[in-house]
DNA sequence: TTGCGTGCAAAGGTTTTGCATGGCA
DNA sequence: TGCCATGCAAAACCTTTGCACGCAA
């Protein structure tokens, strides 16, 4: 079922290097098609949705459901970021992402797993609100 | 900006209704424009969505973003759940969508808010993972 | 040579929008 | 009558899939 990634080619070698070097920024699909496209190096939308399959299932790459300007949509960001065990906070104002130790939601973790047996994926965890900026704002 | 619902219609009547009536189980408004159909009381899907928008501004119904079975889609609750501060629970393997008492994050909200006073809004939290019936399966 | 990766194009699903019609105050 | 809601249809997005071609081992 997993099949391991192997990076022969130059689009897949290009697609992770550029999620990694974002070190933790977001990525969507579309956002990476964009950026190569800048460069002069276009990639197919569906050779990046492949690859992203592929990094995701192997665990190079984290992928996240969130908010999107129009309607719902996945965001990528790399394995680094994601295993220093961040939470996402994702602001309801100006869509900015923040990150924060996700160790705060640890005790939480355990109370509901102990409770119903359900295990938590810190991986996936998006908290939506305000943040300083925008909450003066209002 | 926020226009008030006056619920003058059949169809708008008929629309919180039946969210109110799922008792906090979730609804999307494909699943709503089914029910109605079912019914034969048959609704546009425009229709639907429109009125979800207004409910969500007005605070009477509000919206989740959650990993749909193709894409990430929108899922709507009543009012009445969402007041008594239950957090979604969503498994991946299944799909089931399971409620929890909010309490468990109150601390969690208050000590990001102190130390980057981000506000988290609990009406959208959603985390996911393995329900007990999915672990095992593993 | 063989298999896998790639790109194009089309399909599928969800959500939004434009516009003419129709219903309610 | 006048405003607003409705429904149809089209458009806009995002994501997935099929297929033929081409690169790499």
């Amino acid at each position: 079922m997993k099949r391991p990634v192997r990076y022969r080619t130059k689009q897949s070698k290009a697609i992770l290097s550029y999620i990694v070097s974002l070190k933790g920024e977001h990525a969507t699909a579309g956002s990476i098609q964009a950026h190569f496209n800048d460069t002069g190096f276009p990639i197919g939308i569906a050779t990046i949705y492949r690859h992203l399959e592929r990094l995701v299932e192997c665990g190079q790459v984290h992928k996240y459901t969130i908010d999107g300007v129009s309607g719902a949509c996945y965001q990528y960001c790399g394995k680094d970021e994601a295993e220093h065990r961040y939470l996402h906070l994702k602001c309801e104002g100006c869509g900015v992402i923040a990150h924060y130790p996700y160790d705060e939601l640890d005790h939480v973790e355990q109370s509901i797993y102990e409770e119903s047996s359900f295990k938590i994926n810190p991986r996936k965890t998006v908290l939506y609100g305000m943040c300083a900026n925008c909450a003066q704002k209002d």
